[in-house]
DNA sequence: GTGTTATCTCAGCTGTTTTTAAGGTAGTTA
DNA sequence: TAACTACCTTAAAAACAGCTGAGATAACAC
């Protein structure tokens, strides 16, 4: 993994390389906003840490540019003040993630390795809920190693909870992520169509993993 | 991310609108294609969707103008037909990609995030008090390790109470927030849920979280 | 075409939640 | 202490959300 830190603070910056080092990071330091827009577009890195304030170029200016330029490394910026509409600016321009000075090492270190965990979930095309697998690939479902036969809507609405694992899903949000726009879609349905995936993916096994809650709707878990 | 959608058909725009936003998108909407043309020239989208028939300049129009004045912004063009023809003028266009009408919210959210490559970030919502802690993702409550069901009032309005933890808060103002506005509930109503919230939270507990300000209201602390 | 499967609507049933109302309790003030 | 008021408790009525079986309709396969 290789990260590139623009930080022209030398003291802070040498702590950020000694310490990614240790973990076992391949760190690049830019001193100012220029050097370090070159090195970002001209090397791939897996991730970026950007220092608000720097010369030449500040960091808004760079993580918009790169942006620009269809550069989708995960960024996250430092800044010294804290306030909301700083951290506006900063996901507005591109930034992933924000973190405002002074932080200790374990906060940066904690951030880096959640936006490194990021991309690699949201790639896999298989999820899974307990003993409960679902394969968007190969369209398939299966618990406990028997096969399931689901139909085209009952798969979609499993595919929806499951994405969504632990969450509580209303009725109305997955006619909105399930159905067609236009169709015009009761709630009952879903009630019909959650009672469906009962009969197939829990009534034959003891552990039941669609869960009602009341009033707000259902979640899998 | 911050991402334009133009499209007449308003129950379509808000229901990409509402769903987008759902997923922590900054969703703008124009409803024909010379106002599509002003915001996405003024304003630095990471996307744009754009409906093909459009009042005014139709979407294939406007993508083409984008391209003219350098405006790379990702598009995703919709449109009610889906033969090759239609998809090929499209792409000549300067779209990035097609979706043909109906098409369900997942197909879309997918689409947007395959040109944008980026994950879903997650986001935790938890409210703690002491030894209280609500998740209003999950809809869970517990105290102490325990899991404690509540109704879907009973739910609102400790998270009303938690929001505003250490606050007090009247009788009048938890009607306002917790239920709807056309409702005609009678303090006494607040009495009885309060009543209940404290059965399930503070009585199986040694110590109370929810206090009585004599004349002025409840707090949660 | 016919048979099969998938999708959607409807209506009745169930248990839960919400609301109202009435009487009890406990602080506050004179 | 009495009178007043705010708050609490309980129970029962009313409203509602969710489940299910049955049937209508549409889509698909052969």
């Amino acid at each position: 993994m290789r990260i590139l830190a623009v930080e022209d603070d030398h003291k802070i910056a040498a702590a950020i390389k000694r310490g990614l080092a240790q973990e076992n990071f391949a760190v690049d330091i830019e001193y100012d906003g220029e050097s370090g827009l070159g090195a970002a577009t001209t090397l791939p890195y897996d991730l970026i840490i950007l220092d608000r304030m720097l010369p030449e170029m500040d960091g808004i200016e760079l993580c918009k540019k790169l942006r620009e330029q269809k550069i989708h490394t995960p960024i996250i910026m430092l800044t010294a003040k804290s306030n909301i509409a700083e951290r506006v600016e900063g996901l507005n321009a591109g930034a992933d993630d924000y973190l405002p000075k002074p932080f200790s090492f374990e906060e940066l270190l904690a951030r880096i390795r959640a936006l490194l965990r990021r991309p690699k979930e949201a790639q896999s095309d298989e999820l899974k809920v307990k003993d409960l697998t679902l394969n968007t690939l190969s369209y398939s479902v299966e618990r406990a190693g028997k096969q399931i036969h689901l139909s085209s809507k009952e798969f979609a609405l499993l595919e929806y909870m499951m994405r969504n694992a632990g969450r509580v899903l209303s009725k109305e949000s997955m006619i909105e992520h399930v159905w067609d726009f236009d169709a015009d879609i009761l709630p009952n349905n879903v009630e019909v169509y959650v009672g469906y995936l009962r009969n197939k993916i829990d009534k034959p096994f003891k552990k039941p993993l669609i869960h009602t809650v009341r009033g707000f709707g259902y979640k899998i878990e």
